[in-house]
DNA sequence: GTCTATAGAGAGATAGAC
DNA sequence: GTCTATCTCTCTATAGAC
């Protein structure tokens, strides 16, 4: 009898689980210290396993790497696609879009660490893989930038959308990652719930407010209390 | 005769040169590359002097790397102070403090990228030398967090001080050292004089907003035409 | 699949000549 | 002050046993 079995039929192969979980260390820590400054070592002794046998799995430092920025970026990608694939007005799926970046990012901070890393060191060209990364978002904000420009809800002043795009994304790494800086003294937690709302919220009224769209056509436009 | 010298009474001495052109290149090379990927030997190289005399300056390699941190922190809080000191209304010395920090990264693109990394890196507690560096900085913060709640011209909804400053550190962060990977088909160089002037007047709308102060106080108001 | 053992390269730090 | 030479340590990657 198969008894006292905790899985008794598993999905997921020991490879699979091992891979991932080397996955899920490799990304907490190389997005807490960079790629140069994250040992192997670390990695492996996090998973509970020896370094060479990361190696049966990713064949090197830098693949290892490329699989984490991946599985972070194309996590983010679905979600970001469905929200923008939604029902509504063109404000009302960019609003859409931007909860679930803040959603996305909150709910998975390491992102935040990783991409302002990679932004660190965008100076001249990136590499392929990480250009891999980049490109699905950059045809996102092209495919938008025009629909903007003629939509009746927004007039934008002038403004690019890759500035507004600038806007949201910085605001947003710098309050998870940047905050517990600036308020070092406090047990704040930019992660929590109550936080996380009230930041979603002002990006949404940023958003707004660079679209031009700042009353009214906001979904459940909130009065402003306080 | 002290005929045909290029610098009669220099002020300054070798010492003196030399110490400046490794900090200068060392915090190139620390911004682009992250402390632990940057090499003794690039920074060297790029001064045009050996390794080994990089140490009678700087007694190791973190050494150097909080000189150049202290050196560019400090630069920013000189013209920081100075802006927040001037004339004008709480309001308009606000808008002077902003528009003195996109002017001085602006200026100084390297300061965006080893604030992106020393952010990243930020979990938990930071080193002392970092943490210094930071204090005086949340102490300015504190201060007007007071004043902002009493203002006139302004009315903040309940956003704190630190989510203002949260969206507009994070913005020209972003925009400085990020924008070239979304618009990299692109000759885009955010640090020109135009696109600096854009940027500043984007972050000036973003913060009066937060504070509540959209419309009139804002100094030179200008009309809202494309 | 995961391990032990080792090879090999690279970089920071130090000693001492000039 | 700046150099050459060297020491030492750490980390990646590989080979091969289990």
């Amino acid at each position: 009898m198969a008894a006292a079995q905790p899985r008794p039929a598993p999905r997921t192969s020991r490879a699979e689980r091992t891979r991932a979980a080397i996955l899920e260390q490799a990304e907490r820590l190389f997005a807490e210290r960079g790629f140069e400054a994250t040992r192997l070592e670390d990695v492996a002794g996090a998973v509970g396993i020896r370094r060479a046998s990361i190696v049966y799995h990713f064949k090197d430092k830098r693949e290892l790497y490329d699989a984490v920025l991946a599985d972070v970026m194309s996590g983010f990608r679905e979600r970001l696609e469905a929200a923008l694939a939604g029902a509504g007005t063109l404000l009302e799926r960019i609003e859409a879009g931007v909860g679930a970046w803040v959603d996305y990012v909150g709910g998975r901070p390491s992102m935040a660490r990783l991409l302002l890393r990679e932004i660190a060191g965008a100076t001249g060209e990136a590499s392929p893989a990480v250009l891999a990364q980049i490109e699905p978002f950059i045809e996102i904000v092209d495919r938008f930038r025009h629909g903007v420009r003629e939509d009746p809800l927004v007039h934008a002043r002038g403004q690019d959308a890759v500035h507004v795009a600038s806007a949201i994304v910085g605001t947003t790494l710098f309050f998870i990652a940047g905050m517990p800086i600036l308020v070092p003294d406090a047990r704040f937690d930019p992660l929590a719930p109550a936080q996380l709302a009230a930041h979603r919220e002002e990006v949404l009224r940023i958003t707004r407010h660079l679209l031009g769209a700042d009353e009214a056509h906001s979904g459940t436009a909130q009065g402003a209390s306080a």
